[in-house]
DNA sequence: ATGGTGACTCGCG
DNA sequence: GCGCGAGCCACCA
């Protein structure tokens, strides 16, 4: 069974089957790994990735985390020196339509999430 | 073990 | 639509 120590791979491998041009919110990926609540724990794993240099076996390089959003559609890392920008930019550059204000259509690119076989690789660990 | 910290969310005013 | 307060969770000192 999935443990608690698990729960940022968790979340990076439910990130990582959001397809290009989509995205989805924290607090979609806590249901999906059966977790309603653990939204700011989600958003605390995406924040504790590292460079590809750091040799972790998930990082920013490999985890699209700027496919994460808010639940409002809206980018939540606003107030930061670059990253905000980034987000935007690389987003727009995977077709989706974002704002000056760092939001977009969730009727337009929310992604629809994992079937059940899918979870249960992740939840079991082989994903 | 205890307390502080977020890339969150929801409900109000 | 926006700001605020409160609830919730995994991590790290």
């Amino acid at each position: 069974m999935s443990t608690s120590s698990n729960f940022y791979v968790q979340v990076y491998q439910v990130t990582q089957r959001i397809p290009v041009g989509k995205v989805t919110s924290y607090g979609r990926i806590a249901q999906m790994l059966g977790r309603p609540h653990a939204v700011r724990a989600v958003g605390y794993a995406l924040s504790a990735l590292k460079d590809a240099e750091s040799g972790a076996a998930y990082t920013s390089a490999t985890v699209p985390w700027q496919r994460v959003v808010n639940s409002q559609g809206r980018i939540s890392i606003v107030n930061r020196e670059h990253t905000a920008v980034d987000q935007a930019h690389i987003l727009r550059e995977e077709g989706v339509a974002v704002d000056e204000n760092g939001r977009m259509d969730l009727n337009s690119y929310l992604w629809e999430g994992l079937h059940l076989v899918e979870l249960d690789d992740i939840l079991r660990g082989d994903g």
